[in-house]
DNA sequence: TACTTGACAAAAG
DNA sequence: CCTTTTGCCAAGT
């Protein structure tokens, strides 16, 4: 199962993403430059589960800051893993959201 | 080979 | 402002 071109490169990103900050599925996607594949991004995130290394994936969020895969870590893996991080999180909501936000096109750039 | 599903996003009502 | 619909792409069955 090796070769997905596509995950991989997700994984990639998701790994760069600096510690205390987010990002969101279409952002990752749009710099892969298939930003209509968002959805993909989350289902290659489901399969982050079985990569190796990990990746960090409660680092990643959907487009409104909501912790939408915190249910596939477990619990609340998620938000642990976040606080953990210096993020805030309220109600499976970022807070500041827009300014841990973490833009790989323009960071990475 | 074709249909369905999915951790999303943006637009329309 | 909140709910519903459409679009998009890849993987699994």
């Amino acid at each position: 199962m090796a070769n997905s071109n596509f995950y991989d490169e997700v994984y990639q990103v998701v790994r760069l993403i600096p510690k205390g900050r987010i990002t969101s599925y279409g952002a990752i996607a749009e710099y892969l430059g298939t930003k209509g594949s968002s959805r993909v991004v989350g289902y290659a995130m489901g399969a982050s589960g079985t990569a190796q290394p990990p990746v960090p994936a409660h680092r990643v969020v959907n487009r409104n800051g909501l912790l939408s895969g915190k249910f596939h870590f477990g619990g609340d893996t998620m938000e642990q893993l976040l606080e953990s991080e210096g993020i805030h999180v309220k109600d499976n909501q970022i807070q500041n959201f827009k300014e841990l936000f973490w833009n790989p096109s323009a960071e990475l750039l």
